[in-house]
DNA sequence: CCACACATGTAATATGTTACATGATTTA
DNA sequence: TAAATCATGTAACATATTACATGTGTGG
């Protein structure tokens, strides 16, 4: 059963940052690389289980507690390093957004702009969202050797935000002309 | 076995601007969708034949050609405007590029310059493909009903392509500055 | 006639989510 | 002590890609 190269990138890497459990690893992927990564519990324990098996982490003393947190090994950091030289892999695109605002004529204008305004919102609160976490970030002793490699993937963030943003106004007004007309 | 809904409403698209074949389909979807949405040959087979079972594409005149063009039915259509109007799903995101440069501090300054160089290349080579489809789209009277809309999808393309060359410049700045310091 | 594009379809494989089953720990 | 959260793991299902097997039409 071959984990997927990507999950055991992901999780390794959160793992050479700190050591968690498996359920924790969800929670704190989903909160800070939400914005351009995911992982569900289903894929999480099993790629934990190989990745244990390959001896790239490991079961900290399972002593009093019932739950077990994973570190990752000094073979699971030169894992990682191999993994992360790989040339990243592009997801194929699929935004459900777009379609349907390319079969618009089907679609009706009132729908499109919903579909519009919509983004807007989602790309407001993001920014908003990724606002407070680039102040966290400088707040977190802990990272400071990563912060300035996180503070891109924020930038990153923030950029694509603001270019929906300023899209979905200008789109609105070309769709209210459109409609009006 | 259920074929997705995001399959047939790319599908059923498609067919309601022309009938086509599932080759072509194919073709056209990676060509014309490509910055959005992607399906390969082995989704667009049984999705086709799933949908001719739901009377909801037909195939054309078999006459003398071996190969079968398939058009959208009225209820085809109708079935078209049902899925246009569910919300997206909005897929999960899984960008390669912002995970290794998440991980930055274990995969190196250089390492994290080629991420950031390579996608400048990209996004401006999109930019550029982007704008040629903005011109044939105004060479083709066919499109005339879905111009304006596919026009939209364009622009978002276009945003986001300059806000990635934004951020790509910004970034190689700031990782010039990490690497000499 | 040979290579290449067109065309169809299936099977093996990969990947990934959700729901289910189960239970411990914490907090109000 | 009841509810919420933490925690693990599996199974069923959904989705998707790639490779394979096979054949037709067309241009050089």
């Amino acid at each position: 059963m071959p984990r997927s190269d990507q999950s055991q990138t992901a999780i390794l890497g959160a793992l050479s940052i700190m050591p968690m459990t498996g359920y924790t690893l969800r929670q704190q992927i989903r909160d800070i690389l939400g914005h351009f990564w995911s992982e569900s519990l289903g894929q999480i324990y099993p790629t934990l289980a190989a990745l244990e098996q390959q001896k790239l982490v490991q079961r900290e003393v399972p002593g009093n507690s019932r739950s077990t947190t994973y570190s990752i090994t000094p073979a699971g950091i030169t894992r990682l390093r191999e993994l992360l030289a790989e040339s990243p892999q592009r997801g194929k695109p699929r935004n459900g957004t777009m379609l349907r605002l390319f079969f618009g004529a089907q679609l009706g204008p009132v729908a499109c702009r919903a579909l519009v305004t919509n983004a807007l919102v989602q790309a407001t609160d993001q920014l908003a969202a990724l606002q407070r976490e680039r102040e966290e970030l400088f707040g977190d002793a802990t990272l400071a050797a990563d912060a300035p490699y996180i503070a891109l993937t924020i930038s990153a963030g923030e950029h694509t935000a603001r270019a929906t943003i300023a899209w979905a106004n200008e789109s609105l007004a070309t769709l209210a002309r459109l409609g009006s007309s």
